[in-house]
DNA sequence: GAGTAAGCATTAGCCGGCTAAGTATTATTC
DNA sequence: GAATAATACTTAGCCGGCTAATGCTTACTC
């Protein structure tokens, strides 16, 4: 239903810097706009990466899962079983490793392969429009540096 | 506790373009290090962005606040309902308006001043480690661009 | 083989974000 | 002045993300 219509967002004046204000700023934005166009297949902003995980190999640990999404454990066992539950992907425990639990799709989760693929071309495009090739590469490099910085190890 | 070691943060070769990818991960790894950083503050992410806001100018409308922030009022009013239980705000029905709630800092939340302010220098520092004044320049601009895109009012 | 360590997953509970639906107050309009 | 619309906030409930604490298997060590 017509989202809000995204206000203006925070421009910061004690920011010491742009870019840590920036970040989220746009994550947010970007994150609405693919829950928009998610929400039509059914989806929530994630679940889409755990599915494309699927479809390239299947079935998956969920260790695997949750280490490949970067993520905590209880919060993808938390997204698998509402997954479970809205009937896109199955879950079992391993025979072999009691302790593994294995994850595949159902045939409604392998479905969605080209509507998400759409999904993404359309979510991207309008991320990157007014973008020239070289500004596009830019950033892209520019993003792979921060994020290499923000997730290096620390201890 | 010693974070863990934030694996690779899911390279996905099924991505139209890496720029939707690279984003959500860029703010993830961002977020858990404000996260870490600000926990020893007792805040959490985004609760630091509000308190900018008081600092600069008090008392505050709710109204004002979630429009400024760029978040849906329920968002704001269970964070504010936080805040003032942690005890860094106050609330209040205005009289004038009784529709109207009128948010002001109390001495703790006056207090976190500094410490924020240092820790949003510590965030900005690491974040943008590596890049040179051109790169940061160049990083701020096409952010603001994509912003700019995915802000976009749609109707 | 017993005891301990490591690995995998779950439960409970919090936080920021959202939508949908409702309440109360003030402004508009007729 | 009464009906209607607009504004401000709340409640309920879902989703992704996290930490802390627990349980269950398998592997390792002695």
């Amino acid at each position: 239903m017509s989202t809000n219509g995204a206000e203006t967002p925070a421009r910061n004046p004690e920011a010491s810097g742009p870019v840590s204000s920036l970040i989220p700023a746009v994550a947010r934005a970007h994150r609405a706009i693919a829950a928009s166009l998610l929400r039509d297949l059914n989806l929530a902003p994630g679940q889409e990466l755990l599915l494309m995980m699927l479809w390239e190999r299947e079935p998956r640990h969920q260790a695997e899962i949750t280490r490949e999404l970067a993520v905590e454990p209880p919060t993808s066992a938390k997204m698998l079983a509402r997954m479970e539950r809205a009937g896109v992907i199955t879950r079992e425990r391993c025979e072999d490793d009691r302790r593994v639990v294995l994850v595949s799709l159902t045939e409604k989760g392998r479905g969605l392969r080209e509507p998400v693929r759409a999904v993404w071309s359309a979510l991207e495009e309008r991320t990157t429009a007014g973008l020239s090739a070289e500004d596009q590469e830019q950033l892209t490099r520019l993003l792979n540096v921060v994020l290499a910085n923000v997730t290096a190890h620390r201890d």
